[in-house]
DNA sequence: TGTACATCAGTGAACGCGCGTTCACTGATGTAC
DNA sequence: TGTACATCAGTGAACGCGCGTTCACTGATGTAC
């Protein structure tokens, strides 16, 4: 095969990362397969263990680098007006519910995580951890405490909200509870 | 083989489900096999087509099945006083995330049920629609359509904070996961 | 400058295994005569 | 009353297939001399 440039081995990694974030997200972890993701990634099967050790540690940094991009675009809205708001609405969105394969991982996975080896739910719970932190960061509230347990709440409502709104059959149905579910965030958010 | 008592076949096919609902919630419906299902129910894998179609119908019937006794559970508390807030208790329990096997279906299966096919999905949402009635009329709130919307957020906080529950690696983060979504459906179902 | 060699990302066939599904067969029972 | 037969829940081997993983090999490049 060709020699490659510097940096080529580190792009080819990430394709493979950004290739199996969307098919977890779409599929579902245990029913993506490793063959079907290296196809999409344009490499053969056995490619892949020049990149990582097992599916398992692919889950892993999957997990790891999709999570940390969420957060990274959450930093983003912190500084504007109503940004809390904004994502808020940008997460509980038909787009959002339409689009799993570049959506929340969390949403998308969180049942799945829970039933992982232990280093892969580690680190779930340090980016989740830090996302929290973010949203914790821009709630109203008197404490801390108070702060971080309304940010854990509209963390959960959200994503259930999107899963609940992904499953039913009723369009309508799915609207309101995005709507809903938006509004009650919002209300949690902002006044206690 | 024996030829068995009236009943028999419906009592066969009933441990089929029972087992299945728990291998679901458990190991997930891609990961659990129709093998181990039935070895499981003390059957050889090709009883299993003398009571099911396909591996897709049973994951039907299994949420039909599994939702409603859900529902009983809730219809129940319906006349209690508090019935809702014990309900709200018993699910955000560590004893319901700690014992997934025999928990909601929903928090278990709601992302595999969105990649499932149209007539399963139909079958969720009936269920559902009937678990959020059930709620919607415990809540207080000055119309059907300000307590249906807050019975879908009740419903939806409570499935996402049970997931993250399970996810997260941080016993304490799990705990307070689950004492403030309990917190927050009180407040949600009691006032306005 | 030209030649020999080491590197290593990627190839593609093969491994054992479990998947969902099919099917010829079993054998205890109820029924027909 | 005794015998022959139909029923049908369940058996267990086999089907093709895709899974995660392994491995001998390829071949364009950079480096050593």
């Amino acid at each position: 095969m060709v020699r490659y440039e510097k940096g080529h081995k580190d792009e080819t990694r990430q394709r493979i990362l950004d290739v199996a974030a969307r098919q977890f997200r779409e599929r579902g972890v245990s029913a993506a397969g490793l063959a079907g993701i290296m196809a999409d990634a344009g490499l053969t099967n056995g490619a892949f263990y020049v990149h990582f050790d097992s599916k398992e540690q692919l889950v892993r940094q999957v997990l790891d680098d999709a999570l940390a991009r969420r957060e990274q675009v959450w930093r983003k809205l912190e500084d504007e007006e109503g940004g809390l708001s904004t994502m808020i609405g940008d997460y509980l969105s038909a787009r959002h519910r339409d689009d799993p394969g570049r959506g929340c991982p969390t949403a998308a996975m969180v049942a799945e995580v829970a039933r992982e080896p232990a280093a892969t739910r580690a680190t779930f719970t340090g980016r989740v951890k830090a996302i929290i932190a973010r949203i914790a960061a821009r709630v109203k509230g008197p404490s801390a405490e108070q702060r971080e347990a309304d940010a854990l709440v509209i963390y959960a409502l959200m994503v259930g909200a999107l899963q609940l709104s992904r499953a039913v059959d009723d369009i309508k149905l799915s609207d309101r509870i995005l709507q809903s579910g938006a509004a009650a965030a919002r209300r949690l958010a902002g006044e206690r």
